[in-house]
DNA sequence: CGGTAAATTGACCTGGGTCAATAAATGTGG
DNA sequence: CCACATTTATTGACCCAGGTCAATTTACCG
């Protein structure tokens, strides 16, 4: 791909490149999604469950989540949210948030509207397949996600939470080792297991007793990757891609 | 509509139809994904989690399930599918499917290859962005389950199941009143929900003995919805669908 | 009508929840 | 840099929703 012309940034563009080469046309038209960048502080809440949404988001910096609260006042946690990922899709769909997002840690997401959906989908049929892809990706996740809280053991869920994170940091960060900062309490990531602060708390020590992990100061360091995977019940999804039905770049 | 011309059957169109007006032209592209019907029977595997897989199919006619298994030997059945859906659409993705799927009725399918993804793409921007808004619909839908199996209770969990399935027949049948054969084994209902089978018979004569169910031979009768959408921490995601973003049709 | 799969029920057990008390970490304003 | 306030983490004691095991009973099927 030559780059005669400057070609704006963009943190979607990087990602989708993960997957297939862009041309620059298409690069383009993704960059598009991320002219408006605004500042998000941490705890700040981008979208409020049952509030009426208009925008669609492409989170350029930082880590986030989306939730869902209950009648009885719990929380389930449903995704981790890091660079490169759009937020808010389901308003192609719905009127109302069905969950809301917030920041955990200073972010910057970019706003774009339904509109810029629609040029991107007309004119851009390989784009347009290439996001019906990563959603099935996310589609997958969740069900691995649905498997894990229906049938696996408190312990082999913290220890699925453990990789997974790690992985999808190390997918911006490529330095990235054994050693990282998970950026979460306790308390979300039982929001996020189905499991309560407490219980989290023991399986995190008998990890660390196990010799799986290590654990000082909010960082963790995986010891024994093989056995934490085969503990966690892990598959990874990033392997067999194959996306040789996408038509032609335009 | 008109319909001058002999438009062909089609049972995924009729669905994208509940969704949005469609053009002959597009109906008839849609038709195209339903040319080689295939009789399955019940308990027929119509894909084996990590066979290559190189079709998807329109689920036509009966009703079928996709599950993994885990490492234990335990399942977790991801979801249940009825005329209309589309199947292994992971096919799109990965050269190996994730879950297998498995005609819980007699079914009839129709296979065809990611290149008709690729023309429908390619032709249909209208179709393809409808295509996406159904996968997040879906996506909705499996972040609702994965809520109740972190943060519900089990009678809440089979309670969900029940409204859910009872209101995804009634999608395809009008008619159907509160009154249906669930053609689900106790075993069956409990790998969806992540309970045993004893748990699920105690929980669903729990919600007879509390007047929320009737059951006879198979046949559950919804005694009290209200109490039981209740029960269930149900949400009605048909509700508030803003789809004025999709292209005109082509 | 026999044989197998599915449903039911009781007795008992355990993984994970609840409650409560400390300790440690992280801010925050001065 | 410090003193105080607020989260967050940790641990123990105890409890219960849901699991396990096993024995019947009932329904379905060729």
């Amino acid at each position: 791909m030559g780059d005669h012309f400057r070609v704006p940034d963009s943190c979607f563009a990087d990602r989708v490149g993960d997957l297939i080469d862009l041309s620059m046309n298409e690069r383009a038209a993704l960059a598009r999604f991320e002219e408006r960048p605004r500042e998000l502080r941490r705890g700040a809440i981008l979208l409020r469950e049952n509030d009426p949404q208009s925008e669609l988001f492409i989170l350029q910096r930082g880590m986030a989540m989306s939730y869902v609260l209950l009648d009885d006042g719990s929380r389930q946690i449903l995704r981790f949210l890091y660079a490169g990922d759009m937020l808010a899709v389901s308003a192609l769909v719905y009127r109302d948030s069905p969950e809301t997002v917030v920041a955990l840690t200073d972010c910057t997401v970019c706003p774009f509207d339904r509109a810029a959906m629609t040029a991107l989908v007309t004119d851009h049929p390989r784009l347009s397949a290439i996001i019906m892809v990563m959603n099935q990706m996310e589609k997958v996740a969740l069900t691995d996600r649905l498997a894990a809280l229906g049938r696996t053991s408190a312990k082999a869920r913290i220890a699925a939470l453990l990789i997974e994170m790690r992985n999808r940091m190390r997918l911006r960060d490529q330095a990235l080792g054994n050693s990282f900062t998970l950026g979460l309490t306790q308390e979300e990531i039982g929001d996020a297991t189905g499991l309560t602060a407490v219980h989290v708390n023991r399986m995190l020590r008998q990890l660390e007793e196990d010799g799986l992990i290590r654990r000082e100061a909010g960082r963790v360091t995986l010891l024994n990757e093989v056995q934490l995977a085969q503990a966690a019940n892990y598959i990874d999804r990033f392997d067999g891609l194959d996306l040789r039905w996408l038509p032609p770049a335009r």
